[in-house]
DNA sequence: ATATAAAAAGACCTGCATGTCTTTTTATAA
DNA sequence: TTATAAAAAGACATGCAGGTCTTTTTATAT
């Protein structure tokens, strides 16, 4: 469904928001170590991250990456809309350029409930709402 | 969600299905013509479709493409495992490489439902039942 | 002030999905 | 039996997601 570059930044940023909420300020090489993603191109992801205002990062000596407001939630979607652009949920799932209800192709009707479901399901999760399942030991983060 | 492949198959064998119950047996230059994808590469994906005996091919004057059991439905799904692979509905919409219920990524339980519900979708759709909605003109194939 | 730890930046690489071009093979109409 | 229309086959081209490497910039601890 997702691309890796996704799913690199969504376990990226519930990595971050764990660390942050112990005071920490996690660097990309720990970040990819965590969440076992590969390293140089984890920064590449957090660096698109933070120009489109979804992460914080500091440079220098004790820098690293946070979240300013981190009771701001952020949704799943508004990741995915930053890494596979704004058009993921408006796509034809049958591949026709235009397709509506006027002029629908043969899976419209069928199609738009699971499109829906899976929108539904990324608005209401958020990087916190993972993060918190994560520390109460539901979930888990990596492979190992 | 799917890729322009497996669009391009979906299309051109609810096409060849459609012209079939004309009676013809349409070459890939028509099909890619009706269904706009690229001639050449349309040709490469029935090649493969032909090889996973989801549709015949008659080589020399008068060939084309059909289907050699018309009436024998062919599931959406079947034409998904055949261009994208087996483990296409298998992976975590999370990207851990193990994923299961009793090591769960976070998205685990939610991510489940929409899973399953493309699956259900692309179980019950089948190559028939899509060219019968466009012989109904309920559907079209192309964006003309 | 200086050394250092960190992100930012950008050049580069790789593999695969996507797409094109040309040649070969084959069935059949004439 | 020959010409022809068609798919098969395979070499080649392109674009982009995914990934690596090196250099530059910057904040701060010392």
């Amino acid at each position: 469904m997702l691309g890796k570059t996704t799913e690199y930044a969504i376990r990226a940023l519930v990595y971050i928001h764990i660390q942050n909420m112990e005071g920490e300020r996690p660097g990309f090489k720990e970040i990819a170590k965590m969440i076992d993603s590969p390293e140089q191109f984890t920064g590449k992801v957090l660096q698109n991250l933070t120009r489109a205002n979804i992460v914080s990062s500091m440079k220098g000596r004790g820098g690293g990456f946070f979240f300013n407001e981190p009771t701001n939630p952020i949704t799943l979607f508004k990741v995915i809309e930053a890494i596979e652009g704004k058009e993921y949920f408006l796509k034809c799932g049958f591949g026709l350029k235009r397709c509506d209800t006027d002029n629908p192709c043969p899976l419209h009707d069928d199609y738009a409930p699971v499109r829906d479901s899976f929108f539904k399901m990324v608005n209401e999760k958020t990087i916190q709402s993972l993060a918190n399942k994560i520390n109460k030991h539901e979930a888990t983060l990596n492979r190992l």
